[in-house]
DNA sequence: GTCTATACATCGATAGAC
DNA sequence: GTCTATCGATGTATAGAC
């Protein structure tokens, strides 16, 4: 019983750890770009030295996994805490300015999240899932708005990802192109309309 | 006048050696992405020694620029070769396929042309230049299609970007995302006209 | 121009002591 | 878990021979 109350204390040190060292991490991608995260550095600021960060995760690849996970998990509760209006055109304008919100205030994250941009990185099963999850969870607001053909939905994908890139690239803390996202969404809902 | 002829062949052979180096350096970029390009690894192929790169530019980063500015080149020859149909509307659809094309071939090219993806590089103002060429050559069918304000000139570039981006994160070598382009664009033209 | 040789700092990663 | 010490590879750069 003891043995495991100590236990349980070990592993929330050991994940308050993780933690602290991931908040750190977002912190140097951010300032340095995703690529420029070095272990030394990382260490340093979490006061440990770079080897004992293989205590808490086995590659830096493994780091990137856990960054590429914690990323989805924060989307998908940004989507689940939305209040939904009661028309789904105002609905899934609702949810595609949270997503461009959500992509364009940090640079780094969307990154990891969606481009293929650090060499040898793939996301492992298990962190694929979370993105997943939050593919599936827009499938709702698109489909009550009428957006359930694969083309249609493909649009929507690369409208909302077009806009947060051509922001993030160009003009990282404006709104020249977030600002169309309800323009885009009329655009797409009178197509789907037509067809 | 040999000198002469002397000097412009030292130059040639300079320019077509820098050429084979680019050319080894995209192979390289294909293979282990952008920020993977390694000089010595680079120098390997070119069957020189790592030092004598130097020979042909200054540092990795000019290195990047050659490469940013050859496939500005490249895009706007490509873009000088196509023939126009008379139709603006079908004018603008044949740019944008081949715009889509374009980038999609290419991911390390698509990279370092439209990414901020390595740390330290920014172009030069002459790179950038050509890149500018770029989208002043695509203005001309832009306007003759009656795109001209500039939130539809930017939900082109959105749309175009998204749908290249889409295709190469998620499906490299497939056309899920680009087979659309004519749809995007029909789409844009009827948010075009409806204004 | 090109080479060999070398230097220095940095990187991810591992071995082994405690 | 954490440390020190170390490894091999890297990018950058220079010296000096040919």
């Amino acid at each position: 019983m003891i043995t495991q109350l100590k236990g349980d204390r070990r592993r929330n040190r050991h994940a308050a750890k993780t933690e602290a060292i991931l908040a750190a991490a977002w912190e140097l991608a951010r300032e340095q770009g995703l690529a420029g995260i070095s272990l030394r550095a990382l260490a340093a600021r979490v006061d440990l030295s770079q080897p004992s960060l293989y205590s808490y995760f086995a590659s830096k690849n493994q780091l990137y996994d856990l960054m590429f996970a914690q990323g989805n998990r924060q989307l998908l509760e940004r989507l689940e805490a939305i209040e939904l209006p009661g028309d789904p055109h105002d609905a899934l304008k609702k949810v595609s300015r949270e997503l461009v919100t959500f992509f364009t205030e940090d640079w780094a994250r969307y990154q990891i999240m969606n481009q293929r941009t650090v060499p040898g990185f793939e996301p492992s099963e298990e962190s694929y899932d979370i993105a997943r999850r939050v593919f599936d969870w827009l499938l709702a607001p698109l489909h009550l708005a009428g957006v359930a053909a694969e083309a249609h939905i493909d649009l929507f994908v690369a409208l909302l990802a077009g806009l947060s890139e051509a922001q993030l690239a160009n003009e990282p803390t404006g709104d020249r192109w977030t600002r169309h996202v309800e323009l885009a969404i009329d655009m797409l809902l009178r197509e789907v309309q037509r067809s």
